[in-house]
DNA sequence: CCCTGTCGTTGGAGCGTTCCAACAACGGCC
DNA sequence: GGCCGTTGTTGGAACGCTCCAACGACAGGG
């Protein structure tokens, strides 16, 4: 306490907060004071009375998988943005979540941003009856107080059928995500494309999963299907990676001979040496939007629950092209 | 407060903290009255009593780059095994780490990891001077109060230029990383194992940076040269992705006929389509045990810095071979 | 029977802020 | 010259917790 200046700890406060009813010698001595002190405002004792934390929880699933460390970047934008501080924690393991998130409300966070979760629907309900509770990508549990922001999964996987089909593609397979939610969207998008296309009878999906590994060893079995596939849709480019890899060991031709097209916009395809086509998603936009959803709770601008959902754009790059070309390279 | 249980607010305290001065009658009523009506006990409050906020805070360059995704997890987890919350910033801009450092003090956290930064040396002793610092993947700003964890970059270089040597390779140019003074490192390692090799003369460093641009722009360079190289060893696998891509773009055969090295050892480098052969960090070593050496600090246990220095390992993949061997493939 | 120790429990102080009612000093006004 | 409003400042209460000294009840020992 800056008694130092001469001055009571009340006119410290207002002195330090900026405030015009403080005089301007008062000030400055203050000023000086808390300068050559080092003072610092101690946040919690700030916290405790005001009532509120200033601080936002985010959950992210995990941070090995870019497309989350995309989107966290963008809540750490939006957050930041408006002065708040923002409390990270990982949910290593599906039975760490609760406790971690439990952490969280303890220090009393104004709302919570969930980059993907791995919560039963009852606990998801439960933290948001006690404080705001924002879940990006993905949207299959709804409830009061909990607004979602995604993508168009479904809208995202027929852009990438479309995309073949108009390329000239009839045998597209799906390389899945396991039991995924998100995962189930884009199937369903992908069966209602080839639906729709006329090429239900073609439609084949292989169990897959989320990373590389599974990519490679589903993309192993697509292509020892008896019909090959001349283009394979891949959950998320995570795992498009490996199919790449599994497409490359069995000597086939990139894209002459075998399309591939990933989901998830993740810079990493962009990279030229990659060069996948992908659908992608506006990941640091979901992670923006997010923020301003919880500002909207925060604030109390908002009551009943809004779920968002963002476009999905086809990005074209070095992975597809017409079927049957053979191994030339254009 | 939990009067409804009939007891006083201290015995709660007892009870909630599992004291066994409790009878188990009080702590039964306790636990079951708190069950009722949703209590959690506030962080807040908790740690203004306490003078510890059982907080780390985190700062992290880049999230952008998955070297600092990586070592970020692996702090979180150290973290969290300890208990603590953690609070994670961005440096998005240079001007921007100061400000979000001080809200992180503000809170009191008992500590700080800075997943590399850009404050200058004044800056971050100022900030040692208040709390314990640990400083990951650099170790060119020391003084009281801060310690460092990282790699030995030297090192790494020098082992990246041997196995090139030893695979026959004479011309091997470095693409350099900028004023980083990681890059820096990197760079007098590639000197000291050139000169040590006795190719001192055909030393060869290109300017570049620490993204796949920067790396594709130095590698065309590279491949420009008068004496072109037959093999290029690259900052980091970030910039090295941009440097295969170049390679490729200018028709070569890799690694038939250019030998590319990358350094960081990021999951990315080791997908399968891709297969850097790189310089591998322990990257989630680091992130653990600078959450370590932080709390060895916070527990008192240390008074003066500590320097901790990894070794790097050469993971051999597919983008190295002898030179010359042309087109063919194995 | 009183003294003493143990056990379970309690009220009060204090952590560092913010907020609020109240204050002294000082002019200007009627 | 007393009254009032303005300006700058103050002390105390409150936030929700932990810690501590002290409490009553009860039992065992002298």
């Amino acid at each position: 306490m800056a008694s130092r200046a001469g001055v009571s700890k009340s006119l410290v406060s207002l002195a330090l907060r900026g405030s015009p009813a403080v005089a301007p010698a008062s000030r400055d001595a203050i000023l000086a004071a808390a300068a050559a002190l080092g003072y610092r405002p101690n946040a919690a004792a700030r916290a405790l009375v005001a009532r509120s934390s200033r601080t936002v929880g985010v959950l992210v699933l995990d941070l090995h998988n870019p497309v989350f460390a995309e989107i966290l970047d963008g809540v750490l934008a939006g957050v930041r943005a408006r002065g708040y501080r923002t409390m990270v924690v990982t949910g290593s393991d599906a039975a760490q979540e609760r406790p971690e998130l439990d952490k969280l409300l303890e220090f009393r966070v104004e709302g919570l941003v969930l980059v993907s979760h791995r919560l039963d629907p009852a606990a998801l309900r439960a933290i948001a009856a006690e404080t705001p509770v924002v879940v990006a990508t993905r949207r299959d549990v709804t409830g009061p107080g909990i607004d979602t922001v995604c993508t168009d999964d479904r809208a995202g996987a027929e852009l990438a059928v479309r995309h073949l089909v108009a390329l000239g593609h009839r045998r597209i397979a799906h390389l899945g995500g396991g039991d995924d939610p998100v995962a189930a969207d884009r199937e369903a998008g992908y069966r209602a494309a080839m639906a729709a296309a006329g090429l239900g009878r073609r439609t084949a999906v292989l169990p897959g999963g989320l990373d590389d590994a599974a990519g490679y060893a589903a993309a192993r079995a697509a292509l020892a299907l008896r019909q090959r596939p001349t283009a394979l849709f891949v959950v998320n480019d995570f795992a498009a990676l490996g199919a790449l890899a599994a497409v490359a060991d069995a000597g086939l031709d990139l894209p002459g001979q075998m399309s591939v097209v990933g989901f998830d916009g993740t810079r990493l395809s962009g990279l030229r040496s990659i060069g996948l086509t992908s659908v992608a998603q506006p990941l640091a936009d979901i992670g923006r939007l997010a923020a301003e959803r919880l500002f909207d709770r925060i604030d109390g601008r908002r009551t009943r629950a809004r779920h968002t959902v963002l476009p999905a754009s086809l990005v074209e790059r070095a992975t597809t092209a017409p079927p049957g070309r053979g191994p030339a390279r254009s």
